[in-house]
DNA sequence: ATGCCAGGTAACACCTGA
């Protein structure tokens, strides 16, 4: 309507626009030892948000300041030798949880969770790897599947927007790995291990890579012996799954295969998406 | 059937990984 000179209203305060942020996982196989290569990685691909796996260190022994140094916050559960998870953040982590409840006497660091951008629950999870079988490493693997199905059916149940990302090792279809009969006996294709990782999806996420590439022989980790690169001869064990509402800003997802052909590299190379925050 | 390769720890061999 057009109105006197004087009715002039400053426009209200810009809200902060939607943004769409980069979120990547990636098993880096002991973070001190690919430091080099995960910052030249930060610096190129950009992500907003990182959820690393293997970091083989304590808290203490994480490279904290390097990685801060190119605007992120860190948050880690570390420990010596084995597992550790981290997330990476350009905003602040908030209500950081480093366990995965349900296990009052696992000392083993293989998750952790944090709200970032103000509103995105992400998780970062390292699955046992469950080898070999008719062993407690399997049973471990089986019970620490159902525990992490009960955390994510329990926290989806307010609607709000989730990643569950990481190395789940698990294969879940034939067409997922270079030969399925050479995993046969191989705890990552166990109908008992695929069967729980299907019952995950089922609760609503959405795997954001398969979102968009429905190709098979798509691989996200290629063992370092027999030339397994080389050869591609992979496996796609590392997955970004989304819930409902995070599915709803789903607007690209891949595998970045760059980092697996670099010198010294992590035998996984970094999956990641685009949401909108 | 086993090792292959890589990292960590610890000690110059072994464990774990997938």
């Amino acid at each position: 309507m057009v109105t006197g000179f004087n009715n002039f209203q400053p426009p209200p305060p810009v809200p902060p626009s939607p943004r769409k942020i980069k979120v990547a996982t990636w098993n880096v196989n002991s973070i001190r030892a690919r430091l080099p290569n995960v910052l030249d990685w930060l610096k190129e691909a950009q992500p907003d948000v990182v959820l690393l796996q293997e970091l083989k260190c304590v808290d203490e022994a994480f490279p904290r300041l390097e990685i801060e140094e190119l605007g992120y916050n860190v948050a880690t559960h570390g420990q010596k030798t084995y597992n550790g998870v981290a997330i990476l953040a350009k905003s602040a982590l908030e209500d950081v949880e480093p366990r995965l409840p349900g296990g009052d006497d696992d000392e083993q660091a293989r998750y952790i969770e944090a709200t970032v951008f103000g509103k995105l629950r992400v998780t970062s999870i390292y699955l046992p790897n469950g080898n070999p079988l008719r062993t407690e490493k399997f049973t471990y693997k089986l019970a620490w599947m159902d525990r992490l199905y009960a955390h994510i059916k329990r926290g989806l149940a307010d609607g709000e927007m989730r990643i569950y990302g990481g190395d789940f090792n698990v294969i879940p279809k034939d067409s997922d790995v270079f030969d399925p009969r050479a995993f046969r006996d191989d705890a990552l294709l166990q109908p008992e291990s695929r069967a729980r990782f299907r019952a995950l999806l089922h609760l609503g996420l959405t795997d954001a890579f398969r979102a968009f590439n429905a190709l098979p022989h798509q691989y996200s980790y290629w063992d370092y012996q027999a030339g397994a690169w080389q050869k591609d001869h992979g496996l796609l064990i590392d997955f970004l799954l989304l819930s409902a509402k995070a599915a709803d800003t789903l607007t690209n997802a891949g595998i970045d295969k760059g980092p697996r052909g670099k010198e010294k590299a992590s035998d996984h190379t970094p999956v990641w998406c685009e949401v909108t925050v």
